[in-house]
RNA sequence: GGGCCGGUAGCUCAGUUAGGGAGAGCGUCUGGCUUUUAACCAGAUGGUCGGGGGUUCAACUCCCUCCCGGCCCGCCA
């Protein structure tokens, strides 16, 4: 073949992908603006897997404007695709999950079948479900602020801007039989690449039973189509339709859109790469009439170690995904190697967040790594961030979880100080930025419960067991306390009555984790307890409350 | 059944393109310091590079085979 293989496309002595991606755009291109695609069936919730489809072909856009290009990025909402099976989650304009229960799922039932453009929105907003779900999309990708014009592929149907390569491959279905059946066993003689939309049912329908290019029409049969372990039943009806009414099957009509919108990149999930992708070159050399764009697989990603799946309700969205990261450090994720099968887990997106301070560390020189690390962090960086700004401070995002037990912003900035996160210099658009990942990781913390999501047991005195000499500690503290001292007193005699009493520190600070959090760790403690009122501490030290 | 992608330390991952020292961070443990267990410093721990075979002076890297996870080879996208 005389384009590169879309695995072997990631191959090259280039530290990141992108690059040798960026190499073959250029090898291939037949000039400025350069088009990349992604594009998707807007069939339900979109989740951080469909991210892919943007976020892998905008590194790529940046890699190439960084080279001196034009780059347009295009996104189609395969729309005209039909409704094939209900999914058992559906979100609003939100983003917020809801049931198949909250909405008429008996009117999407009988829309089986159907283009997601001619289904109405289940939630009455849009007009239509799959205006609502590009919709969503749209503005998930808005947050992650990346330039990609939304494309609709039945407006592509209807304005005519495919009419004349369905006119063309109707034409010579001879030939894109003859390629096709290379493919797909299924082809038959009786095989008309294209599906009619029935005007009585408005179901698409692959029955086509005579073409007549004169008239620019298909005559069809609406029968039974198949969709997953079921079958979704035709109405009978014998009609003809025009070749707006109606769509290429995917195989023909993704090349279509590559001739249509001059793609000359596309990247694609690993389910097309053994599949339509071959196909698809094919059909392009050699029905369509197209140079077929460089494409690029990339490997699907896994939610806590489960398949992402809409159908099955185990998506996380991207917007879900923001509250708990910043979109670069999204965006970090999207620029590892496509190939490598990654696990997103938010109860670890801690570990995700320090691997991008560091990857951030090694591009401004304040790491010491091997070439491979720097040369990949040069290049890969700027693709990462929409401006490199080296004064940008970042605070370690366990400890802004933990900062994140304190409400009053002055406070929080006060400790990041103390604890040497916020330079004295830094200026102040920096130390804002900063501090806000401290609502984020307070949102990590509540949404996955864990160590740092520290909740004062307020009502009732948890379980516990202590020797007598941290008894009578407590009660030394309780008594301190009561006098009424500020919060670095607190803290400095909590060291001191340890000492007194000869007992380890560490085990003191954790019987007062114990009685507030039921935790074995916690916040610093003196000036934790100076904020609380006094009566509640000093019952709760003395274990009477 | 056939094809393709992935499998490196407890965790998250680099390194495999052109064969030569198995690595980083986090975690864990120990010690130090101490206004902490949220910080810092020092040290230690840790892997049959999925298993086996082969080629080679030398294999995480190349070849064969098997195992595990996933995708495709029907439909749909």
């Amino acid at each position: 073949m005389s384009h590169p293989d879309p695995y072997d496309v990631l191959d090259s002595d280039h530290a990141f992908w992108a690059d040798a991606v960026a190499d073959a755009v250029e090898t291939r291109s037949t000039g400025d603006p350069i088009v990349i695609k992604g594009g998707v069936s807007p069939s339900g919730v979109p989740h951080i897997g469909h991210a892919n489809e943007i976020l892998r072909g905008a590194i790529v856009a940046d890699v190439l404007r960084e080279r001196g290009h034009e780059v347009r990025q295009l996104f189609t909402a395969d729309d005209r695709d039909r409704l094939r099976s209900i999914p058992r989650k559906l979100a609003d304009l939100d983003g917020d999950l809801v049931g198949l229960g909250e909405v008429d799922a008996g009117a999407l039932g009988r829309n089986l079948g159907k283009p997601y453009t001619d289904i109405p929105d289940p939630f009455g907003c849009c007009d239509s479900y799959g205006a609502h779900f590009t919709e969503l999309l749209r503005q998930e990708v808005a947050k992650l602020g990346v330039d990609v014009a939304f494309v609709s592929n039945t407006e592509l149907y209807e304005d005519g801007s495919f009419e004349e390569v369905s006119r063309h491959i109707l034409a010579n279905r001879e030939q894109a039989r003859e390629v096709l059946s290379d493919y797909q066993s299924k082809v038959d003689d009786d095989y008309v690449p294209f599906f009619a939309r029935c005007e009585e049912c408005g179901q698409l329908t692959e029955t086509i039973t005579d073409v007549d290019l004169d008239a620019g029409t298909v005559s069809y049969r609406c029968t039974d189509s198949e969709a997953g372990d079921g079958t979704i039943d035709g109405c009978g009806h014998e009609g003809t339709a025009s070749l707006r009414d109606g769509k290429l099957p995917w195989r023909f009509e993704w090349p279509a859109q590559w001739k249509v919108l001059g793609v000359d990149f596309e990247p694609f999930g690993k389910d097309h790469a053994e599949g339509s992708w071959p196909s698809g070159v094919d059909i392009a050399e050699n029905v369509v009439d197209v140079e077929p764009p460089v494409g690029m697989v990339y490997e699907w990603f896994t939610l806590e170690g489960d398949a992402l799946s809409s159908s099955e309700g185990n998506i996380v969205t991207v917007g879900e995904v923001l509250e708990i990261l910043e979109p670069e450090v999204f965006r970090y994720f999207f620029s590892k190697a496509p190939l490598k099968q990654r696990d997103f887990s938010i109860e670890n997106v801690d570990q995700l967040v320090d691997e991008f301070d560091e990857f951030e560390r090694v591009y401004f020189g304040e790491s010491e790594v091997d070439d491979h690390q720097r040369e990949l962090a040069e290049r890969a960086y700027p693709t990462v961030v929409d401006e490199i700004r080296e004064e940008r401070i970042r605070i370690p995002y366990t400890f802004a979880a933990v900062l994140g037990m304190t409400d009053d912003p002055d406070q929080r900035e006060e400790i990041a100080r103390r604890e040497g996160h916020i330079p004295d210099d830094a200026p102040e658009w920096a130390i804002e930025q900063a501090l806000a990942r401290v609502e984020r990781a307070s949102e990590w913390a509540r949404l996955t419960d864990n160590a740092f999501n520290y909740e004062l047991k307020r009502s009732a005195i948890p379980d516990h067991e202590f020797e007598a000499e941290i008894e009578q500690a407590l009660d030394e503290l309780a008594d301190f306390i009561e006098a009424g001292h500020d919060g670095d007193e607190i803290q400095s005699e909590i060291f001191a009555i340890a000492k007194r009493h000869g007992i380890d520190v560490g085990d003191f600070f954790g019987a007062g984790y114990r009685l507030l959090f039921d935790d074995s760790e916690g916040p610093k403690l003196g000036p934790f307890l100076a904020k609380l009122d006094t009566a509640f501490v000093v019952g709760r030290l003395r274990r009477e409350r």
